[in-house]
DNA sequence: TTCCGTATAATTGTATACAATCATACCATT
DNA sequence: AATGGTATGATTGTATACAATTATACGGAA
């Protein structure tokens, strides 16, 4: 299914440069390439038949994104996240989504209100059906109105980071079917809090409504699966 | 054991790309570029006696750090800052510092917390000389000693981000001794929170630090300067 | 064996040639 | 004069050759 839609910046999909980073980026976050693996140049241009120059700049483009590090002269790596990586994004999403919901209050338009009462109303037909695929992607769809919503290119960006940053763990912890529900329960509470005009009680749930998503990632065993990592530093 | 030191920035500074990237940084933050300002591959491929190759790839690093913007088979150019930008940032940083003061307290290093209390004592010596420059300095260093000491390369990063982002308007917006003197008396009472232990104190204090930056910004005529392109979006 | 230096291979860094795309100016048609 | 299309130049996109750097293997000396 069409998962990026990443409109924020441009659609040079057609360039071979733009082709090369979609394929890395969503290799990466299908688990194609494992953390810390090295990616080569050469390699990876050979087998999407394009020259280094592309891929060197998607490489930029993925190191911008977080997908990868680049070390000069020795090359690049996917990305390490480790558990508390994971902890940290989800304390400082909290805030930044409360901040996100409290702006969308003022600033959200009839028509991001609607798509926000649409998402949440197919979400119930499909928790009801037990879809999980669609229910992953029309949360990150939530979100992501919610960003537009709070009109502000600074906060939406950084949020959209690490919204992208944590889609590679939930690949690991599998979302079970009553977080689902419950989760789709936080964005209705949320979305009414919106509608009513009432910001701080908007702040205060998508606030919640992360730390609950974290501490459901914590119990499906987040830290056994990156628990290694994390001791490391 | 101690596998990657995130700093990898600064260890590019001797390759070609290295230096046109740093070179083109201090020459946006300075304002040699202005805002919108196209930027030619070949012009400062020339200008520096680089080919376009390492141009091309500073110009991903440059947007990487959001210091310009890339459209496709167009052109790249400098990044506009709009007084809501400004905002936004300083409302961003405010609860992001105060997540980073409060994480800092339990994780500060003796060694930060004397080279933060030296920081302040030095401050206090050139504000009473009236040296600017180092008072800008140091204010630069406290702040980052803050970012290192929450023990988080995730909130590190980002406000390490933002901080960069706004160094371009203290070019603009004059700071004045007296504001000089007041933001360092308000990093002391920030790191003797943190050297007390009170985190909520520490946080508290370092929201607050933020939110009377950006008030003594607009004192100083931020919106005048930036109004017309505020207008714009 | 272990260590160190050197040769070799592998990989990234840079320069340059050429292709593709976009912007502009000019001319023709209406 | 206004419009539209085409030629031309400017600029970015891509491929490739070569240079610089790093990793690896090997051999000799302690």
């Amino acid at each position: 299914m069409a998962n990026y839609d990443l409109k924020n910046e441009v659609n040079d999909k057609y360039s071979l440069r733009g082709r090369v980073f979609q394929k890395l980026r969503e290799d990466i976050l299908s688990g194609k390439y494992k953390e810390h693996e090295e990616l080569k140049e050469v390699a990876i241009g050979e087998e999407l038949g394009v020259s280094r120059t592309p891929v060197r700049e998607a490489f930029r483009q993925l190191e911008l994104e977080g997908l990868i590090q680049i070390v000069p002269n020795k090359g690049a790596y996917v990305t390490g996240i480790t558990a508390k990586d994971v902890k940290d994004i989800y304390m400082i999403r909290s805030l930044l989504e409360g901040l996100c919901a409290r702006l969308a209050t003022e600033k959200i338009t009839k028509e991001q209100m609607e798509e926000m009462e649409e998402n949440i109303y197919l979400a119930d037909f499909h928790a009801s059906k037990g879809h999980m695929d669609q229910m992953a992607e029309l949360d990150n769809r939530f979100h992501d109105i919610l960003y537009e919503a709070c009109d502000s290119k600074m906060l939406e960006h950084t949020l959209k980071d690490y919204h992208q940053y944590v889609l590679r763990v939930r690949q690991k912890t599998l979302s079970t079917n009553t977080r689902g529900r419950a989760s789709n329960d936080e964005h209705r509470q949320i979305m009414e809090a919106i509608k009513a005009g009432d910001a701080d009680k908007a702040e205060q749930l998508a606030n919640k409504h992360m730390l609950n998503a974290y501490d459901n990632m914590v119990k499906n065993g987040l830290n056994e699966i990156y628990g290694e990592e994390a001791s490391k530093e």
